[in-house]
DNA sequence: ACTTATATCTTGTAATTACAAGTTATATTA
DNA sequence: TAATATAACTTGTAATTACAAGATATAAGT
């Protein structure tokens, strides 16, 4: 059980929520690294190491000599990232409801990605999700994981909390990466429905497979975004 | 003028190389850190560097306690990630055909990125041209650049070459990274009638701003694609 | 033969020191 | 006053040391 989270990590974890509350603004420049030492009483390549993680992430911008600018709030919907949607847009303002809830069930025969045989033994866990924005529906999520070593995740609570967060903190699963296809297809059906658009508006359609710390498990998901007034964001 | 190449820049470069010319081929267990340090005659934290933006550019995996694994070759480098569109198909089958030859602009007043000053002094060039995959259009691409020490780049032959091709061979320009806004938004006009696509049907619209190793210049450019047959291929 | 413990590999974290190089404000000089 | 030089910042690079933690192969025990 390891409890201990790195000091750089946890310096990173308050930097990013101050930009993200608005502490620090677009444009103001952050406390010098040695400032930051002292402050936080840690090292300099402890704080670099967490300015590194943050312009990474693209929420600074450092430039020599001058210090390390906030460079924007991920107000654009950042699916492209890693860490999943909720972490993109902040947890307060995105509501999830269930459409239908964890069951096992077997794959399709094609599916949108390539299956081990291990996964095709497995089974599939599927659920439906619909993502509100400021009460409007934004995502219509349909997921995907392998039945592979996920005690009880059929009978738990997934209102309100990110599939990621569950699988982070009750089965210790972090999302590595991943690859994903794009496309622009018309609003059909229930698609248009949930997601309040008229049939054949354009609808943005993403299948993404995830990989995780543990290498025979994947998660797969087919997203439609409606994208008439948010756009994704991603930076590369 | 500088000329010193730092060395944990020199070691990614090389490894780099190896990896993407096969020496280190995919699943490939990269030296230690400390049989890298003896190899090249460094240190433990300048090799962690190095292998740091290796690991953050997708070409390796890290595992502690096992090593440094090589985890792809950037094959299929979608439009998603920095190189652009041309090395995303493979330059073989990919026309580009000039709709709107370079010209100097001023730039719009609500222009989809925020401008520098020194940027909005200088003007833009513009330019539309369309790409065809298999003699059919997949990009619309409208391109924006500053006028920035780009010399007679509005009497280049743009024709089937890369824009990126163009602008590191005779500008030393290199692309280093970005950002990009998706949306499905609707053909209509002259986006419909390149891409041959019904009025309203759905077109992928990208907004892209790119930097460069020239921290003054971007690149900028609005991409609709028609994606009824392909998608966009992202690795993150 | 199989399980278990140990040793030894790997990467992760972190403090310390030193100097280089870019930026900016201040002080100096013409 | 205005241009220039200097000082005082900033981040960048890099070597050194120490220990923690995960992974794996080897040796010992049953």
């Amino acid at each position: 059980m390891r409890t201990n989270i790195p000091r750089h990590k946890k310096l990173y974890d308050i930097l990013r929520k101050h930009i993200t509350e608005g502490i620090y603004k677009e444009g103001d420049l952050l406390p010098s690294e040695n400032e930051l030492c002292q402050i936080y009483g840690m090292t300099r390549p402890t704080v670099r190491q967490s300015l590194s993680t943050l312009a990474n992430d693209g929420y600074i911008r450092k430039h020599q000599g001058k210090g390390s600018i906030v460079h924007r709030l991920p107000r654009d919907i950042g699916i492209l990232s890693v860490s999943g949607t909720t972490s993109a847009v902040g947890d307060r303002n995105l509501k999830t409801r269930m459409i239908v809830k964890p069951v096992l069930v077997p794959w399709d025969d094609d599916f949108m990605f390539v299956l081990s045989d291990m996964e095709k033994e497995s089974g599939c866990i599927y659920m439906e999700r619909l993502r509100l924005l400021d009460e409007v529906p934004i995502f219509y999520d349909i997921s995907y994981i392998a039945n592979i070593n996920l005690p009880r995740i059929t009978s738990r609570q997934f209102e309100n909390k990110s599939l990621f967060h569950i699988l982070r903190t009750h089965y210790h699963i972090e999302v590595t990466g991943g690859e994903q296809r794009i496309k622009a297809i018309p609003a059909l059906g229930k698609t248009g429905r949930y997601l309040r658009l008229e049939e054949g508006e354009p609808v943005l359609h993403l299948e993404r497979k995830l990989e995780t710390n543990n290498p025979v498990l994947f998660l797969y998901s087919s997203i439609y975004c409606n994208t008439k007034k948010y756009s994704i964001f991603g930076r590369f």
